[in-house]
DNA sequence: AGCATACGTTGACAAATGTCACAGATACTG
DNA sequence: CAGTATCTGTGACATTTGTCAACGTATGCT
């Protein structure tokens, strides 16, 4: 099983096309396997986060929790994307999120030490980690943009684009919190949706 | 006027208290100064972001137009934070956002070029790039949160306690914008709210 | 198997917010 | 200073969405 997450680690590597042999085996080196069950938590608030994590299956959640005491969803990552509180990792301050699984789950991940290390000695890892920040931001803003201008139907049809086959695998009321709307309205509708 | 604007730059570079007088020197060598009218464009969507670029006066927006037309606020920047579309800036691919001044504005600019040349030859200014960024990150995601979590009051709330007195300096449109309600709605919220 | 918990659906109703139309107010410009 | 464009406020009404309560189904655990 741990071969099959750093053969995950590998590929998603190999894909960006920056490094060599010999540096993806230090890359390799420096990672750390894991495995996470149904609602194992990878981060809670108030504490910092300290590992660069990536999701090689399974599926993770981002979520803070408000006044009331209701939990709202701040991000969704699944298989071949990073799944950190940013604000924390980078500024190493205690962290406003909980993370944890959705589902049985294994990932990979980077102390921000060896991260560190990585980007001080192998020339293109800067690149990759540009990448990841830059794909958070555009995550980031596309949400606000679809939170400003669609409403809750386009929303959730904007959801099933962006995760193709994850309405299938999580509870509907996680994809409401995600939409921010009740889970009975979005319980209706999808049964709006069948009828046409 | 320019000398405003770079006494300004230097004071901001000033306070994270990270750089000798010599490096500020060089940092203030690379800077380009620019003044813009209220509606003015910084940036248009289909071009790509050039230059970091830091408020020193005046205030700024960042926003998309969807499907119907309609303007959505992404982002407001005013004085002494920085105002680019991240996504465009490191990625190098044309912008999805329009930036415009929202008053006659102070900026200061550097090129990516500069900016790298800086990167590569001031120790401590990694760590700046990191505090903009994680700046960015948590202005993003707090915005989610407040979008998930807040009924329109309590967001116009919210919204003065980010941005005091910023509500008395910019249209009422642009707040109802940001926060993703209509004008009308947001007048009656304000009208509510003094009657308290 | 049986119980408990979690999850999804539905209806009735309430609350929040949007839309449209129009009227004032304010600010810019020649 | 008049005239125009821009911005804000208000009422009437429609639409969207939330809330509460109840029920049914699935799922997991012992």
């Amino acid at each position: 099983m741990p071969e099959d997450i750093f053969n995950f680690f590998e590929n998603y590597i190999r894909t960006y096309d920056l490094f060599s042999d010999r540096e993806i085996a230090t890359i390799k080196s420096l990672a750390i396997p894991k495995q996470l069950k149904k609602r194992q938590f990878l981060l809670r608030q108030g504490s910092v986060c300290r590992y660069h994590t990536l999701v090689c299956s399974g599926c993770f959640r981002s979520y803070r929790i408000d006044d009331e005491g209701c939990e709202h969803i701040i991000g969704l990552s699944t298989a071949g994307h990073w799944v950190n509180d940013p604000v924390s990792l980078l500024s190493g301050s205690p962290s406003n999120e909980f993370i944890d699984a959705l589902e049985d789950s294994t990932v990979i991940q980077l102390s921000t030490n060896s991260f560190k290390t990585l980007l001080e000695n192998i020339p293109n890892f800067k690149e990759l980690n540009n990448r990841i920040i830059t794909h958070d931001c555009d995550v980031c803003r596309d949400r606000i943009f679809m939170m400003l201008s669609l409403q809750a139907e386009d929303r959730y049809r904007e959801f099933i684009r962006i995760f193709p086959k994850l309405h299938e695998r999580i509870p509907i009321y996680m994809i409401a919190s995600y939409l921010g709307v009740s889970r009975e309205t979005l319980t209706r509708i999808r049964s709006n949706m069948l009828d046409l």
